[in-house]
DNA sequence: CAAAATTTTGACCGGTTGGACAAACGTTAG
DNA sequence: CTAACGTTTGTCCAACCGGTCAAAATTTTG
């Protein structure tokens, strides 16, 4: 059985926590198998044994991080209702999301990379839990197609496009950098994101004439 | 000097194509430190010294990879032109760079493991020539901005977007399979994408009436 | 305080990895 | 044919990596 509580002491709960967030910034910098014991637990300020007494494998400091993650990561979209008005509950949603890009970057790109690689140690998720919720969603969405709130398209894409617009930020931020220059990729580059984002999933590019 | 002709034996050129197609496939799903000599060298049909024989490191296979895909990546901004109806210049952009996603992944994915781990190998690339071009088209789209062709937006952000949908269907494969089932998510799944992203690029979700 | 339980560390281990090297093998040109 | 050159392989190595272990140091508890 072993699965209710983990009885941990007041330490093993801190240092627990500073190992994974240590962790967070290794992982989502590196990928799993480009990062190793020893650099999370130097940005962890321990020794590898020591790292080790905390978490035995380093599969399970990875398993950890992704299950806490999920559920941050997905509250977004949970928050999309169907009270209040369409267009503005997407906009908001894409707010959010872009929101999340800015403010937790290590996080986008730790999943990014999960993803990338195939998604080895959360397909299940996917296919499961990710899968039951975007579904649900995209009903929401449809519902608003058919009562004529919003044009119809395909609800599923409409979702991806927003998680790929508002992620870019997070997982390519470099190469966003990099093209926008000193200036422009500077701090006011979220804004400028959000402005546009918000006329592109509202009236999309033809011009108003 | 040394940078003019490496004059190459025809073993030598079919070698070397041999590896590089076997490590665009395994960089691609692992990552560069992730990947290991062996695999490619398995990949490529030979063993480990004779790899190293044409390639002496490791890195310098990535590096060759990483110059030949940047030219065949950027190629369809590049042909972004005046020239012709900007819509449809436009659409015709995204169709090239979702076509590009359906038909050369793996490229996709070396590209996206790059820019996640913060471009260490090609930084100064994108800080020049990729800059240089994004900056010129993005000049270009002004110019339809000003004429009243399409939208006043972000040009920079317009580009980011494209790139950032269809890439997603590339980089993102496994999640979008799985969101979308064994039956949405077959090959059709492509021209869906591209109807979806053609009305959002043309005219966003606000309802039509 | 003292015993028990928890935490930390240094030393160590087997497997893997990137890469070196010389010898063997194959090819080609005179 | 044969010498020169190009190719392939087996063997080896040093560094690294994930993980173990027993002993030392520290904290908690009675």
């Amino acid at each position: 059985m072993e699965g209710s509580a983990p009885r941990r002491t007041r330490i093993q709960q801190e240092k627990r926590e500073l190992i994974l967030e240590a962790a967070l910034e290794v992982f989502s910098a590196n990928g799993f198998r480009g990062s190793t014991i020893d650099q999370i637990a130097e940005a962890a300020g321990m020794s590898k044994p020591n790292l080790l007494y905390y978490f035995r494998r380093k599969e399970d400091i990875h398993e950890t991080l992704m299950q806490r993650l999920l559920d941050t990561w997905l509250a977004p979209l949970r928050e999309l209702d169907d009270i209040g008005d369409p267009m503005t509950e997407l906009r908001s949603y894409i707010r959010r999301k872009l929101e999340m890009a800015r403010d937790f970057p290590r996080e986008s790109r730790l999943f990014a990379n999960e993803i990338l690689q195939g998604a080895p140690r959360i397909m299940p998720m996917l296919e499961g839990e990710l899968k039951t919720l975007v579904d649900e969603k995209a009903a929401v969405i449809k519902g608003w197609m058919r009562a004529g709130k919003i044009a119809r398209t395909d609800p599923w894409h409409l979702i991806f496009s927003i998680w790929a617009t508002t992620q870019h930020y997070a997982d390519f931020d470099v190469q966003v950098r990099a093209v926008l220059g000193p200036d422009r990729g500077g701090d006011g580059r979220f804004e400028d994101a959000a402005r546009f984002l918000e006329q592109l999933f509202l009236d999309g590019l033809k011009p108003k004439g």
